[in-house]
DNA sequence: GTCTATACGGCGATAGAC
DNA sequence: GTCTATCGCCGTATAGAC
């Protein structure tokens, strides 16, 4: 064995805790790359120091974030889907414009391009929630159904919560072009395949950063 | 007036232009996040004074390898359109997978969502692609033409150059499930609407970094 | 027009004091 | 459990050499 053991605060801390509250607040309004200790300290009315007590390195900051949010956003799909398992589809499109599930996806998403690091965690996150989808899908369509062109229930997974994310990741830089039509039309295929069991969400518009 | 005239290094210079050749590659093998001053100049063999000679901000890095890019890129795609005027729809599909324009489009796309100086570049980029596709598929289609599921010629051009680009996010950390299934749905499709000219590509496989 | 040296403050990260 | 000191890399500005 080697190696000095480091000192890291517990995970059940209050401050901890908090702290990821103010990482979740900093991704959302000015993306991850301006995550840092100081801002993150800064946003959350402690020193800097106590923030790496927490988190020793940056990695263990969005790792943490990570965690915690697909915990929580795991349990709220679920919910959902269980909710709606009369339209698991509108429910699944309804869920990826989120704002609070989807938008930070993306983010984590955009990052795990570009922190090697975190990429296995974000594709652990991306797959269980597939997983799930999945699951409700088969129930609803029987396992290997075929939808719409024939494609299999991962397909459409794949498309009806990725497509949301690509739009969002135009709309980032200013470009909206064709979107609305797109975003119709596949309400519209929604809705030929399942009924429709709440009211239509409106679409968040982007907010400027 | 006022304020200092600051040097700047001219348009036309070559070093300028192995500068950003070494941009392309950088973000290319390690992402946008990895161009440093410092960085860039050990890569292409001179000092970091010199880099900041030609572009005195990083900003003014990325806007010019987007400008560069662009120009280049937007000849390019006109003349695979204007070879390929009877399936542009396949032009459009290859294009999009392609290494050298395809990856770097979207990583100046995720780039974009985090520097809001260089927002309105890419939207202009992405903007002018779009208008040159338009054109193509307009050709062939007629300009109001609608193909698969009634949908515009704008909406077919954003979904065929936008999957490509979120598939390419999602393989960045490693996830493909359901990829090969939506690609080759995709291709199907495609060919029922135009007979492809040209031999399908291979499509690359992501390069861990 | 091209290129270099140097300095400043902010950053992530480590080791260790209280 | 909390916080300080310190290190080396970063973007950037400036002043000046060829």
């Amino acid at each position: 064995m080697a190696a000095a053991p480091r000192r890291v605060g517990a995970e059940t801390s209050k401050t901890r805790d908090a702290l990821l509250d103010s990482v979740e607040k900093l991704m959302l309004e000015e993306g991850y790359a301006s995550v840092s200790y100081r801002a993150l300290a800064t946003k959350a009315g402690v020193t800097p120091s106590l923030v790496q007590y927490y988190f020793p390195s940056l990695d263990d900051i969005f790792l943490g974030a990570i965690q915690r949010y697909s915990e929580r956003n795991l349990a709220l799909l679920a919910e959902a889907l269980e909710a709606r398992s009369d339209d698991p589809l509108h429910a699944l499109w309804d869920f990826s414009w989120d704002e609070a599930t989807g938008a930070l996806m993306t983010e984590f998403l955009a990052l795990g391009n570009h922190r090697k690091s975190i990429q296995s965690a974000i594709a652990d996150v991306t797959n269980q929630v597939r997983a799930i989808e999945m699951e409700a899908l088969g129930r609803k369509f029987g396992k290997g159904a075929r939808l719409v062109g024939g494609l299999s229930l991962g397909a459409v997974a794949l498309l009806v919560t990725g497509i949301p994310k690509f739009l969002n990741l135009e709309e980032g830089v200013g470009v909206d072009g064709a979107h609305d039509e797109v975003v119709k039309a596949i309400e519209r295929h929604l809705d030929s395949i399942e009924t429709r069991s709440v009211r239509r969400k409106r679409r968040p518009s982007r907010s400027r950063r």
